[in-house]
DNA sequence: TGCGGTTACTTCAATCTACAACTAACCACG
DNA sequence: CGTGGTTAGTTGTAGATTGAAGTAACCGCA
């Protein structure tokens, strides 16, 4: 039963490498939530909704490209959109194309919720990602993420920088 | 209350990158868990709770020891543990010098099971991380993510590369 | 027109996580 | 000693996420 076919271990630069990306992977978002769940009462998965849609044109997004432009499973997104438009914040409605699909849409309180959440954000990304990072670091990991999600992400489904509001 | 000092917004390239590191956060786990759930009948988590005492000495850890470097709160980790305790793959005991304190020992059937899981989440470790990358990327990579985690764990908490068993 | 197969979501049940008490043990100091 | 304050973990519960199943609308083709 010698599997003499095993893919070889990680090596110690590897492994450091991996480590600290699970480490990353499993800190940031805890200090995301909380930064925003204290100064703005929306988790980072809601606020990216929130973006993902005042980005959009008409403000406005199908559930199913609103699931991949977020990363998320329908279900998820699905239950997350039924609080916010609980909260005011978005509204959904049939689509009258196609009456499969649903159309969200932010509100002008919606919108006016994410323009007084920015700012704190912003500073909480800058604070804890890119002020440690030199211009350099910061090309190369993007890069380097790229690269990973070819593969974990290999319909490149995630949100492509189209530039947008620029 | 104008807040003139609004830290400037993200540049196109800045964007990019963090687009990518949350897609990569958010998709990465899953793709982790969905492995390891079929094959092996392991959380990534409870794998790395495995792991990290695998590697300790005696194959025991302190709770709030294992918890650093799972990067994950106590209370999240007393449930997780318990589980895998009730599994027969981890063994809890009042540490002696400490009353407060229990010692997580891994047990042989623990082990074993971890032996089998390992093979399978390496290859998939390999094939979406490691395989898309070069070395030079590898290591641009890992930097970054070591200035990142400066600022997202301050202590220093994550496991450490204390390149152990090599 | 009608039938089978997708697609787009929603809902349900089970699991997992987080936040907030709560318990027990340690420690320093009077 | 013993009292107050901290540290180590656990538990309880409420909320979130997942995977599976369910519903409704579309599409191609006979």
């Amino acid at each position: 039963m010698n599997d003499t076919s095993e893919p070889r271990w990680l090596d110690q630069a590897e492994m450091t490498a991996w480590l600290r990306l699970v480490a990353v992977n499993e800190r940031l978002p805890g200090v995301l939530d909380q930064q925003l769940r204290r100064e703005s009462g929306f988790t980072h998965f809601e606020y990216q909704v929130l973006a993902m849609l005042s980005d959009a044109p008409e403000r406005t997004l199908r559930m199913t490209q609103l699931g991949l432009q977020t990363n998320a499973t329908l279900p998820r997104l699905s239950h997350v959109v039924k609080r916010l438009e609980d909260r005011g914040l978005v509204e959904r409605s049939v689509a009258p194309e196609d009456k499969r699909a649903i159309n969200a849409a932010l509100t002008d309180d919606g919108f006016a919720a994410l323009a007084e959440a920015a700012p704190g954000h912003l500073a909480s990304v800058r604070a804890h990602v890119f002020d440690p990072l030199s211009r350099e670091q910061v090309l190369a990991l993007s890069e380097a993420l790229a690269a990973i999600l070819t593969k974990v992400d290999p319909m490149g489904d995630a949100p492509q920088d189209r530039r947008a509001t620029s």
